[in-house]
DNA sequence: TAAGATTAAATTGTGCACAATTTGTTTATG
DNA sequence: CATAAACAAATTGTGCACAATTTAATCTTA
């Protein structure tokens, strides 16, 4: 590319994805409001639906997260009693993260929601997922260069 | 989709951006911590060496930020010496934002960082054009489907 | 031209996001 | 067994990100 052309913003896959995210996350906002939930919120609760009884470890990595953000947002999902945080017995480094009753019942409110946001947005289901499927790739192709430093 | 598919967080097309952008972010991090910038603030300045003197309103719209998020980050770009914010005479509602010298001067030394980043990550540069134009393209498609709400 | 509407920034308050450090537990090793 | 190394969460501190409100300037229009 040309030097001129390098730091153009409407060059950047990074303002690309990074201005997009936000904009999803805004689409999002409204609909998650109802279920009185933030975005990151509702991210982890999808992961603890699809597998429960996991650690602050586990949680992080499927999300890409630290304790320092998983933390104080287990505590507030916690307190809004959706889910437990107990010490393992076994190895009481850990913290295992358990769905509540209410923290189980409240996927059922959730479905709508990603029909909602997609709904009238007029994109086509099987492009979507063939991006969703190469914007993973690439997300795993960085996680593996980290790595490899 | 199938109802069980459709809270998976694999399927979600927002979770992986969401993820990506978080990813690439932390790919900039340490190559923009030489240059003392966060990557708001490298965005911002990207925005400003293409087009200087402009309103923080017309910043936000490029960056797609608010004054709630600009106002205090054009505060620590202004202590840093970086840029001016100056009131617009001929509209006092306006606040201009001007590169100082140190500000223009910072570009050169600016080069390198798109170069180090994709630098080792194996990307075929026009397969990251592509998408790069694909996700801008669903922004502005989000952005007009908000404004016809 | 005065009152209300509109606009641009700034402010306030909440919740991430993450680096760096601390605390407490477990494992490895001399 | 003791002690160092490794590990998982929690804590601390900084900087976004954004909704909602406030402040101040400008425009509209009766």
């Amino acid at each position: 590319m040309e030097r001129e052309q390098l730091l153009k913003l409407d060059n950047q896959l990074c303002f690309a994805v990074y201005a997009l995210s936000r904009e999803i996350t805004k689409i999002y906002r409204p609909h998650l409001e109802e279920l009185g939930l933030t975005y990151t919120q509702y991210v982890t609760l999808l992961a603890l639906w699809e597998e429960d009884d996991i650690t602050v470890k586990e949680l992080g990595a499927r999300l890409y997260l630290d304790s320092g953000t998983l933390t104080p947002l287990l505590k507030r999902l916690e307190q809004m009693g959706l889910i437990r945080r107990v010490r393992d017995v076994k190895d009481e480094r850990n913290v295992l993260i358990q769905l509540t009753e209410q923290g189980k019942a409240l996927k059922e409110r959730a479905y709508e929601i990603p029909e909602k946001v997609f709904c009238h947005l007029g994109l086509d289901p099987q492009e979507i997922s063939q991006w969703r499927k190469q914007l993973t790739q690439l997300t795993h192709t960085i996680q593996q260069f980290k790595s490899e430093e």
